[in-house]
Order: structure tokens, then C-alpha cells, then sequence
DNA sequence: GGGCCAAGATACACAAGCGTATGGAACCTC
DNA sequence: GAGGTTCCATACGCTTGTGTATCTTGGCCC
């Protein structure tokens, strides 16, 4: 009697419970990701979660490699695919982390929060880590910076980033934006270039 | 017939309680406290535990007041006691973050962890970056800067030290410590100030 | 040396989650 | 329209962790 009159629901598929499992992820931790209420949440069984997974670990390592993509891909383009002067790539990178579309801090936390206790996580987190902060050490060396002084101003930034967001700051959103030119100044050590710079793709 | 011929060990105390659940909270986070665990590690059963505590909420009440006085007592310290010049003040106060015996960087970042399920754990983590930052606000302000100036590099400082241990550097000590007097710099825009200083205590 | 109490042992009830086995309805396919 | 496939429901057993209720024991106090 499941639904006896409703017009059949179309079938849940393996990407619904991932992305539902995100959303607990991220706003709950990984320990609250619980087959029982992502059966609720989603209005099925347990019955169906099992069609679609072989176990809970199945899930999980679906969220890991799904995480994976959303935090390098947004970084990777810019660095491959923005154009113009070194300060305006530089630029760039830092906004990726104002947009919400292409960057959601919770995420991150979330992930980083279960690295704690799982070591394949915990691989993936740094290596995360690292390429990212590798994008940024390569913007600083076209800046001009020596190799040293790229990677040490490269960890700055990236780790005050991490800082920020892990302390979970609620400004509102104009207010980061206004501060940005003090802080791109502060931690790079030359000016924000404009906004109608003539090299801005 | 728990210990015929031992000579009856010392009585477990509360404290004793505490001190093992966080040894667990700090590496293997809060979700990991479970009591039958702790009697295991304590070599008694669950009995004692409800001898001493009312529930495991109550064990994790103490576990919050523990870490509200390890993470701010020693940079209260720093500031009501150490004397000096401004530069030599705010290095003592970066040197808190270096001394293992003074800052435990592992039990701040389970806290951290375990307050984004518990809003009072919240309350607190945020009372006390608030108070180290403000502590750090009041040594840039002995160094000359405006109060908008100190409280930017106030928090520049403190997060970029809570992201470095977010990610958990695996940096042996002695390079940190190399490192120092350049992150001083660009961190400040002074100079550190020099080991065999006269103000030195 | 009987009474008392602190400190822990033992045993039980109970709930939450996981995984599995099996049943069943809708849909396609020929 | 019989049979297979897909997707989900239902029912069960199992483990882990909590809390409670009821013993037991060693030490202290006169």
C-alpha cells in the first residue's frame, strides 16, 4: 500500500543518497550519517539503501571521492584557465573562496573533522592540502617571488584560510569583501589590483 | 575475588575519569568516549563510573571546564605577567604556541571538533578564541598600532595558527622554531626581537 | 567486633544502528 | 501475459553502548 492513488514517485538513484548524505555531512558530521534517517529524510527503507549500496563504508567512500572533486576542481581551473597579470590571478584564487558556488567552508570542515579518525581520509584531505597550496605557491613565483618565499607566503595565506574558516567567523559577507584589499595586501605584499584592470577576462 | 593477594590499589578519583576521557577526546575525538572503554583503560567496570558521575553528560561537562582552563590560562599569563618591551611581550605570547607543556594544539582542535555537534561546546570554543585574540589585540596596540590595525593582526595572527594546526603540519620542532623570526616579520611587520634582549624575565 | 560507608562488581533492561534474507509491486520485453 | 528486472518494504538477528538496581568488600570509628 506503499502508494496506492500517487502517481508512482520516480526511483531514488545512488546519487540522491550521496547527496543527501553530504548534507549531514556537512551540517551534522560523519557521525551522524545514519542509514536509518537518510531513509526517513528521503521518505523509503533501509531496503532501498542497500539496493544502491553495499554497506555503510560504500556511502562513505562515494562522500570521500565526491569531496574530493568540488575542493580541487574550482582551484585547479584557476590556475589553468584565468589570464592576465600575476596580481589579478592571484586575485582569482582568493575569490574562489568568497563564492559560494564554487567553495562551501562547511564542507571542508566536515571532511577535515572526519580525517581525524579515518587514515584514508585523512591521505585525501592532504593531498587536497597540498595541491592547493602548491596552486597558490606557483601564482606567488609569477609574482616574482624565490621558490622559498613563494611556498612560505603560499602556507600564509592558505593556512590563515583554513584558520578562518575553521573558527566558523560569521561576518556577513559585504564586510569580508571590503577587507579583502587589506588583507591581499597584508599577505602578499603588493597592492589588489582593480577591478577594471584592462587584463580582467 | 578482584585482587586477592594485590595489595587493594588506591581508589579511582574523579579526576582520574577525566584525565582518561581526555586522553580519548583528544586522539580519537569525542564521539569516541565511551565509558565502557574508559573502565577497560581504568581496569574497573562501569560501576565505578556511575559511582563518580551522574551520567556521561556529566563526565563531558567536566571534560568542557578542563579545557576552558588549560587553553586560557597560560595566555592570560603571558599578558598580566610578562614584562618587557611590546615585541618581546607579543613573541612570548607566540611562544606559547610552541611550548607542548603550556598549549596542547590536538586537545584545541578536538574541542573544535566536538563543538560542531554541542552548542554549549560552541559558546565556549568561541569565548576563548575570542579572549586569546583579544589578548593578542592588546600587544599590538602597545606596539604603536591603531585599534583597527591591532584587531586585523590580532585575528591574521590567530588564524593562520589555528588553520597551521588544522592541518595538522607534521613539521619536526626545531624547523618551526627556525622558522619563527621570519613569521614574526611578516606576521607583525616587525622585527623579533632578539634572545638575549635586557627586558628579558 | 558490630555498624557504616565509600568504591566498585554484577546483572539486567533497553535503545540505536547495522546488515541480511525474503517478499512484493511496478515496469519492461518479447 | 509470462517472465525477468528494478527498486523498495518488511521482518529478523546481532552488536554496542547506556543507565539502573542490587550485591560485595575493604576500611574506619568507637
Amino acid at each position: 500500500m506503499s502508494s496506492s492513488a500517487e502517481s508512482s514517485r520516480p526511483a531514488l538513484t545512488r546519487r540522491a543518497w550521496i547527496d543527501e548524505a553530504r548534507r549531514v555531512l556537512v551540517d551534522k558530521g560523519v557521525g551522524e550519517i545514519k542509514i536509518d534517517a537518510l531513509a526517513r529524510r528521503l521518505a523509503v527503507t533501509r531496503g532501498s539503501f542497500y539496493w544502491h549500496f553495499a554497506a555503510r563504508d560504500d556511502l562513505l567512500d562515494a562522500l570521500l571521492d565526491d569531496w574530493r572533486d568540488c575542493a580541487l576542481a574550482p582551484f585547479a581551473r584557476v590556475v589553468a584557465e584565468v589570464r592576465g597579470r600575476p596580481e589579478r590571478r592571484l586575485l582569482a584564487y582568493f575569490e574562489v573562496w568568497l563564492d559560494t558556488a564554487r567553495y562551501d567552508p562547511d564542507h571542508d570542515a566536515a571532511v577535515r573533522d572526519w580525517a581525524r579518525g579515518s587514515a584514508a581520509v585523512d591521505a585525501a584531505v592532504r593531498a587536497v592540502d597540498g595541491a592547493r597550496i602548491a596552486g597558490l605557491a606557483t601564482l606567488f613565483a609569477e609574482l616574482g617571488c624565490s621558490a622559498i618565499e613563494a611556498e612560505v607566503r603560499a602556507r600564509i595565506v592558505y593556512y590563515h584560510q583554513v584558520g578562518y574558516y575553521a573558527l566558523r567567523i560569521a561576518e556577513p559577507d559585504d564586510l569580508r569583501r571590503r577587507l579583502l584589499p587589506t588583507y591581499f595586501r597584508v599577505l602578499t605584499g603588493v597592492d589588489m589590483p582593480a577591478d577594471d584592470d584592462p587584463h580582467n577576462c
